[in-house]
DNA sequence: AAAGTTATTGAATGAACACTCAATAAAATA
DNA sequence: TATTTTATTGAGTGTTCATTCAATAACTTT
């Protein structure tokens, strides 16, 4: 009855992911969206509302990538902690990686610290998503015995994140990974008690 | 033999940082900075040279800060050890009050991810000195006997700036002061092993 | 094929921005 | 007091930005 759509939205919001993961939202520019997504403003316009919009599919997209990779781990049937060596291996690669962009959710976090109130409440939501989902975990170690009944299912979830956070920092500083890995090791050789 | 300056550089940076602190970097405008500081366009530009100029004057000095507390605790004796547990504490405290800004070097290094290189740089070097002086600091540890010989202290100054990262990113969190404190803890229980 | 509906286009808009510079003011020196 | 030197002023400049919208295109239904 009317004339379709002729691209596809998770093809823009991935090209728009890329683009404010390398950039930063504030530096990206809806003539630069443009270019990268072949669409001219108002296709971008009409499908967003605005490029608040955009980000904010952005933003849900990236949290929902990683929860699956969580998922994936767990189907995989490993112990709570060893999903966290896995998990903490995987950031610190990231952190070393030479064209690494570090987190995304990090990145937004700290751009919109301050201004930018209605974008920093969404960041926040999605690393809640994130921070709740290691919660849970923690939880369901501690009731398949694998923890101690005394851990504090959220302030270790609050922990994991600090950790990986500080490697998300850190991965903007060329860092040794050995060291990372060793920062790792110490944290989790301490994790249950 | 010329009229004088009329403001106080000193004075100008700290309402500057003030307001790169709160904004960001590319939210504060000219105009901004204008307002806080009592300067027209014309006395910032000759003074700073620029936009950039006036950052990299604020971030040296909000360094310099950070060097001269830690330098104060190290005037008062204590171990490397216990002046970890302070510094750690009072990011903490910074961390949980309800009107942080985080750190300005963090915020800074994220804001400038891939855009503005030479800023980018800029803040790294500030980072750098402060993970040097605690490398330093590990070093004397050791030195004194404090630490086991096979302390690398490169590898633990790595360790520490994650921490204090990782807390400076929860800071936006709204955490809860006993997770954080108990997390830094954790991480210093295992620090000479 | 005509009518109806929705998607796409891209030039135009107005606001905000970093930065400049000619004019002016205030001091020191002679 | 006249001259010299430097600081301050703030309106102006050119650019870039997010956003809009009237015109047009593409498809379905009748």
């Amino acid at each position: 009855m009317a004339r379709p759509q002729k691209y596809e939205r998770d093809k823009v919001i991935g090209a728009a992911q890329t683009l404010f993961w390398e950039k930063g939202y504030q530096a990206t520019s809806i003539i630069d969206l443009q270019s990268a997504t072949a669409l001219k403003p108002g296709s971008l316009y009409k499908a967003f509302g605005n490029k608040d919009g955009l980000l904010k599919a952005v933003l849900n997209n990236y949290t929902d990538t990683t929860l699956l990779y969580i998922d994936s781990l767990v189907e995989e049937q490993m112990s709570v902690k060893t999903l966290l060596e896995v998990f903490f291996k995987r950031q610190v690669d990231r952190a070393c990686d030479k064209n690494t962009k570090g987190c995304l959710l990090v990145n937004s976090l700290l751009e919109f610290h301050g201004q930018h109130l209605h974008l920093e409440t969404e960041v926040k939501k999605q690393l809640q998503r994130v921070q709740k989902r290691f919660e849970t975990l923690v939880e369901q170690g501690v009731m398949s015995g694998e923890f101690d009944k005394e851990v504090d299912a959220s302030e270790k979830a609050t922990a994991i994140m600090t950790v990986v956070w500080g490697l998300g920092v850190m991965s903007r500083m060329n860092p040794e990974e050995a060291h990372l890995q060793a920062f790792c090791d110490t944290y989790l050789s301490s994790f249950s008690q």
